[in-house]
Order: structure tokens, then C-alpha cells, then sequence
DNA sequence: GATGAATGAGCATTCATTCAT
DNA sequence: AATGAATGAATGCTCATTCAT
């Protein structure tokens, strides 16, 4: 019988397991088909209590995506800190950082909620662009910069369009979201054979 | 007012303006969202008529979904044929006919349907799969292979991953459709940045 | 090709057409879960053509009830004329025609509209009761009377309540039109049976 | 105004409540002509509280006439108990019973909507002819038999079809349905002069 | 007359939100 | 705070009826 009922927590606890929940409602199948119901349920609260933590549905669905971006960012930024290392490896580890943090994580379906949803949530669009985009292309244009500088890409004019270097971590999530139930893509290999199409060889050689 | 009503008019035509709108609805606010009533009003008929054309919303989303691609594929097959053309006019071609067929037409949209849709349509996905993407990964094998063969890849380990071919496809869709309103990405630069990387320079001087 | 559209009839024939095509839908499924389009598609014809002999579905419900009833009578009603044959012959002979005419015609399914519809349709329950049960039971008293004058009746006091005779007949109906699935009823044995419980014996023996 | 807003229920007692709204709104219009608001509306509560109780339409109807029947058939089941009382007794008293229990109650709809609803829900009829039918005709069947054996029967052969005694009944019913507001039906008359002619006189004489 | 595409009122059902407990 | 029964607006779909052909 003790069917731990009306269970205090928390707040935040309580909050954080009401995010993550709705996440995975949301991000299976879509604001508008996730029932609040659905949120509370898989929180194992109920229906009423979503609403003592948020306004309503529109509201827990921006704080959420808008949340769980942002731990994402720190780790990217230290990488533009770093001038001694080599332009390869920065970029090599902007998609190692993106494949352990994003692609093998739950929040490979943010991109799908947000391109989903975004025309419906202009404030999460902005948010993403502000606080994601923005911030990882400014990064990006520095390192590669830097590269092309130091003679180190193999066509120095990619430097101007950070987001090609962008496009295969894209390509890969999308794969991820979509196809790799029928076909698998290596994800790591399309990130190296960029890489290697990307900068002129290290030559170990001499 | 020009009501025009209970206009009579072709069955097929009918049927295709039925589409159009139910495109344009759902790619503006996904399938859930999207209620038959705007897309009828959207094609200028009543709620009912629609359900003269397609038993149910989910059939009119599929074979929307369906009918929309069908069109791209032929010109593009096209670009396998000519053995003489180099490998990066073919790859230009690519992009080109992406460019003009899907990213400045309404069908640049059609991903996102794809995408936020996909979970609960698996038939699309799959659909997608079939129909898109083997093909068109399978005739960018074709030339990157044949590009590598003449030596005009400056990585032809690329030739076995033709996802990294379509991945700027990809990212000029999605910036499209998410960030264009906040910063313009010139898609052909993107492409010809990145036809540059991929091939060895045509060197036509000395 | 000659596929008979747009085929031209007597008014008369395509009227009865209709009606017979009403009767079928509306016994099988009630007159709310019958549709227009059903009628018509029974009746060989197009929806609008309905319309054409009839002003809406409740009117077509209403002629249809009415109409079907009107031929029944006339046999029945001789049978008060003649006024040497025994009374069990007279109840025998409209048990006959009873069964003959409706129970064992599509005509049976009659009561199940009536009583279903009745409360919809106080018309018709009024038609009914003035034009059938009125007459039927006028008949049944005549006969009845005349035979508790003769000794012919077990129970005299029967006359007074002629729906006692009509009993078996309804009995007959229901069981056809809800049980004969499971069970089988047989009428003429219940008509018999109860004749030899209303009647006293004949005895042609001495 | 007391407009008793949002009021909670045991829910046994709300369920019952609207059972009792259904089938008012039933017996009245019928299945397909009843809208779950003039339910809700009846039971004195919103729309969508009915679904709390039923998932649909379909559900609560058959919930309702399944549950209807119940009830009635405890008391009737004694009768065949009692060996020592005479058929008369016995059979006036199904008459009786029947009448306070279906003809003089809502009950008396019950008819009605079977037939009425019958052959779209085959399971209720399959349910009525199961748990009504067949045991009432069994202790009929019972009943008839001592008394043909006791020579109580003026025509023994009305053991083989109980159904004979059943139909005074149901024209009870049906005239009630039909036809009482034109001309009165004195039911217990019905019973008697049909128990008159049924069973030998008891001569209370000498 | 005959047709059947078009219309839109109508109804079953869902679900975000509220609130008495 | 937590609950979940209650609410009622919203929406997919149906079908009686109309009317251009």
C-alpha cells in the first residue's frame, strides 16, 4: 500500500524531472501530440502538478528546450582559448565534444524539436541562434581563421563559411534521427574524412 | 466579394490545389497543428470537400509528403549518364538542381515535415529513404568514384561517404529554414566553398 | 460503356423504387444510421435523385411506413363479412394472412421501425393506430363477439380484450426478428396451439 | 442560480447517474439520434465527464442494457421453487412481477431499444436472448409442465410453446409504447382473461 | 430529369486547464 | 503541495441537402 503517494520533494528535483520528462514526450512526438498527461505521467506525478512548476504547456516546452542547451556551450568555448593547438584538432575536437554531448546523448532530438516547432516558437528559434549558433559559428570562424593563416586548410576561403564545417555534425543527427534504422552512418568516419578533406595533411614525413 | 462558390472544377486540379494548401499548412505548422478546416479554407472549398479527395488527414499528409518528392529525382539521375563531364560539374549540377528545385521552391520546407513528423510516419521515413536519399546517395557514389578513380578528389576516401556530398545541402535547408531571418548564409558560396575543398583545382593556367 | 446513367422511368416505378430501397436500409440499420447516399445507392440511382421524389429523408421515412402498410388490410377485412364460417376460422384465416402478408415478407420488419422510430415519428404511431390496430382489433371484437355469443369461445370474456388474439402474432415478430438467430419459433405451432386453448374443441365426433 | 459547478461524486454514483441519464435519452430517441451532450446534460454534467466513466458511445450503450436487465431476474427465478402452488399462481405471478418491475417502471423502454437497436449490437441481443429469454422461458417451460401433468392446462400442448405465455407480456409493452396515448390497455385484464382462458377454472364451489 | 461534387451544420471525442479535496 | 475528477473549447469527420452541369 505505500504507493508513495502525494510525495514531497524538491522543488528544483522536482522541476529537473518534469523537464526531462517532457524532453522525451516531446521530443517522440512533437508539441502539439504530447499530452500533458503524457509529461506527468512519465514524471510518475500527476496531471495537476506539472502546473504547480509551469504555466502552462507553451511555457514548459520553450523553458525546456531553452534549458538544456545551455550545458552544451562551456566546454566548446575553452577550445577557441587554446592558440598553441593545431586548427585540426580544435575542429576534431568541436565534433568529439558535439558527438559525445549531442549525438549520442537524448539531446540529439533537440534539432528535430526545434526545426519542428520553430516556426511555432520564434522565441526558441532566436534563443538557439543567440545562444547556440552564433556562439559556435564565432568560434569556429576563429579557428578556422587562425588555419587558414597558418596555411593549414586546404582552401582557405572556408574560413568565411564556418557553417560548412557545421553541415557534417548536422548531417549526422539528422542521419541519426531518420535513416539509421535503415542504414548505419559512421558518424566519426564522416568526421574524419572531413577532416582530412578539410586540412592539408600533417606530413609526420621528414 | 467574388464568393465563388460551389465552383466545379477538374478532379485532378482540385486535388493538387487540396495539396498545395495542406503543404502549406503543414509545413508552417507541422501535422498536429494543422487543422483540415485551414487547409480547405486555405484551398478556397469547404471542410467537407476535402474529404471527397482523401479519407483522412493522415492519408492527405502522406500522400502529400509522397507525391511532393517524386518530381526531384528524374534530373538528377541524369547527372550519373554523362561519363565525359568532370566530377565536380556533375556535383555542381547536384547542387544546382537542389538549389532550384528544393531550396528556393516552397518544397525547402519538406524537411522539416520530414523530420518532426518522421516518428509517428514511419511510412514517410521510409518512403524517404527508398525513394531520396539511396538514390541520390547512390549516384553520388557513382561520380565520387569515378572522381577518385581520375584522381580528382583531394581526399578520395570521400567517394565512400557520399553523406559528407549532401551534408551542405542540408545545412543551406535548415539554416533556411530556422536562421535566415536573422542572418543570410549565401547557400552557393556554401556550395562552391565546399566544391572547392572536395576537388583538386582544375589549374587551366600553365 | 453503356453503363445505364441517366436512365429515364415511369415517376411512378422510380418512386416505389426508392421506397422499396428506403424500407431495405431503414429496416436494416434504423432511420438515424440510415443515409441518403445508402437509399440511393440501393435504389440504383444518384443521391440528388432521391430528392427529386421526396422533399427530405423524414419524408421519405413517413410515406415509406405509411404506404407499406395500406395493401395489408383489405384481405383481413372480408374476413368479418361473412358471418357463417366459425370464429375459429375467422382468427385461423387472419393469423394466415398475417403470416403470409408480414411475417413472413419484409413487411415483419415494420414493427421494429415503428416501435423504434415511434417516439420520433408520432405520425406514424398515430397512422398505425388509426389505420391498422383500429381496424384490426374493430375486426377482432366483431369476430369475437359473435363467437362468445355462439359458445365457441373457452373464455368469453376474451371478446372484451381483443389484443389477447393480436398476442401471438407480435410474439411471432419479435422472436423472428431478434431470436430466430438463436432459436427457432415455430409460428405456426404458437398460432395453433393458442387457437386450441381459445377455441372449445369442435369435436366433429360425436 | 445553485448551478452546483464542478461537484465530485463517489463514482459509483456518478456512474449510476449517468447510466440513468442514458438511458432516458435512449428509450426516448434511440441510439443514433441521442448526442453524449443531451447524456451529460441530463446527468447534470459536462460533456467530457461521461468519457471519465465510458470510452464511448457504443460502450455506455451496451453497458447500460446489459446492466438494465440484471435486476429482474432474481425474484422471477423463485417461482419454480415453490412446487406446492398452483401454475395460476405461478404464472400470475410472472404477470405480476413483470408488470411492477418492467411495464410499470423505465424499464418498459428496455423493449424498445432492444428491438430498435438489435441487429447493430448483436452482443445486446445475443445478451438479452441469453440471460433473459432463455431463463425465463426455462421456468415457464417448468411451470407449464406441472401443470399439464396436474391437468391444470386446458390444452396441454401450450407447455411445448412457452412463448404463448410470454406474449401477453410483450403486447403489454408494446401498446404501452405505442399506442397508450390513443386508447388505454388495462394490462392486469390482458393477464387475467389470457389466465382465464389458460388454465382450467379452480372451481372454489362446494 | 438525373447526376454527384460541394457545402456546412452537427456530433463524437480529446485534452489543456482548473479547482475541490 | 499534490491530486485527479470535472470542464468545455477545439477539432476530425459525417451526411442531409443543394445546385451547376
Amino acid at each position: 500500500m505505500a504507493e508513495r503517494k502525494r510525495e514531497k520533494r524538491d522543488p528544483e528535483q522536482r522541476r529537473a524531472e518534469i523537464l526531462a520528462a517532457a524532453f522525451a514526450c516531446f521530443a517522440e512526438r512533437g508539441f502539439a501530440a504530447t499530452r500533458m498527461e503524457d509529461v506527468a505521467a512519465r514524471a510518475g506525478i500527476a496531471k495537476g502538478t506539472v502546473y504547480l512548476h509551469f504555466p502552462d504547456k507553451e511555457r514548459l516546452f520553450i523553458d525546456l528546450v531553452s534549458g538544456i542547451a545551455s550545458p552544451i556551450l562551456g566546454e566548446v568555448g575553452g577550445m577557441v582559448e587554446k592558440d598553441a593547438i593545431p586548427a585540426r584538432a580544435a575542429v576534431a575536437m568541436f565534433y568529439s565534444i558535439f558527438k559525445r554531448e549531442v549525438l549520442e546523448t537524448e539531446r540529439r532530438h533537440l534539432l528535430r524539436l526545434i526545426l519542428a516547432e520553430g516556426p511555432m516558437f520564434p522565441v526558441v528559434t532566436e534563443f538557439y541562434y543567440r545562444e547556440i549558433i552564433t556562439k559556435g559559428l564565432a568560434i569556429l570562424r576563429i579557428v578556422l581563421a587562425r588555419a587558414a593563416a597558418r596555411g593549414e586548410l586546404r582552401n582557405p576561403a572556408v574560413a568565411d563559411v564556418p557553417q560548412l564545417v557545421m553541415a557534417p555534425a548536422l548531417m549526422s543527427i539528422v542521419w541519426a534521427t531518420l535513416f539509421e534504422g535503415y542504414e548505419h552512418l559512421h558518424a566519426q568516419k564522416l568526421f574524419d574524412t572531413f577532416l582530412d578533406t578539410l586540412f592539408v595533411p600533417q606530413g609526420g614525413a621528414i
